[in-house]
DNA sequence: CAAACATATGAGCAATCGTTCATATGTAAT
DNA sequence: ATTACATATGAACGATTGCTCATATGTTTG
């Protein structure tokens, strides 16, 4: 018996390279912001919403018929575009309308469309 | 009493225009590919693998030491990537490297550092 | 073949997410 | 003011996610 626990963990095979990304690496905070940015792409109602917004001003009320959702869910996930400032909104009337925030939006939408349909 | 009950949830506010996009709104799967695309990008994880092995092909010792995480988290976020088909992986001895499956990929993750970074 | 190591994977658990439901806020019309 | 409607929001619930731990697979070396 008396058997001989492991070493340890882990070992880095290429240590240069390791080293060099290390350094190169954008600071932790960039990428998790990248991360959150792209988080609010990665949900099926919400890239609706954007697709649809970049073809028009629209407001919640017709979003909901469009997607046949409830008013609830999309005020919602509007919200969530709303704070991750990719939708900007304006009110006439009773209604309030939403739009996108700017081509960069639209930028990325369509990258990832190209990718998807290769 | 007999307080009336609401007539509906809800109405379109301009049917035209509803009408237009949803005729032109692409079909469900590939919104649905799309967010599952963006899904994947969206963990921090995730980005930083991406954005490791853009620099350079590692093995999964060597990502675990970098990130500071132990080996099995890793491959199950490479096992993610793969499944996405993002990274490729080779095998070299005892060990498996792994890079980036296509310059798609890294155009997305540019294009997103750049919205990121302004 | 056995031992050591690199990687993969299944189960389990806490945390997060997206929807529903109930309710609140804000605007317009009577 | 009261009613009707548009939107926002908080709580709650089920579903999904990312990690850990234990274990399995595959490769090299003695």
């Amino acid at each position: 018996m008396d058997k001989r626990p492991k070493a340890r963990d882990c070992e880095v095979i290429q240590l240069e390279i390791v080293n060099k990304v290390r350094i190169q690496m954008p600071a932790k905070h960039k990428l998790k912001q990248l991360a959150n940015l792209y988080k609010v792409f990665s949900d099926h109602t919400r890239i609706q919403l954007l697709w649809a917004l970049e073809r028009n001003e629209m407001c919640v009320c017709d979003l909901a018929v469009l997607l046949n959702m409830t008013k609830s869910a999309i005020s919602h996930q509007l919200k969530v575009l709303r704070l991750a400032k990719l939708v900007i909104s304006r009110r006439k009337g009773k209604n309030i309308y939403y739009s996108l925030a700017d081509d960069h939006v639209k930028d990325i939408l369509w990258q990832g469309l190209g990718h998807v349909n290769e």
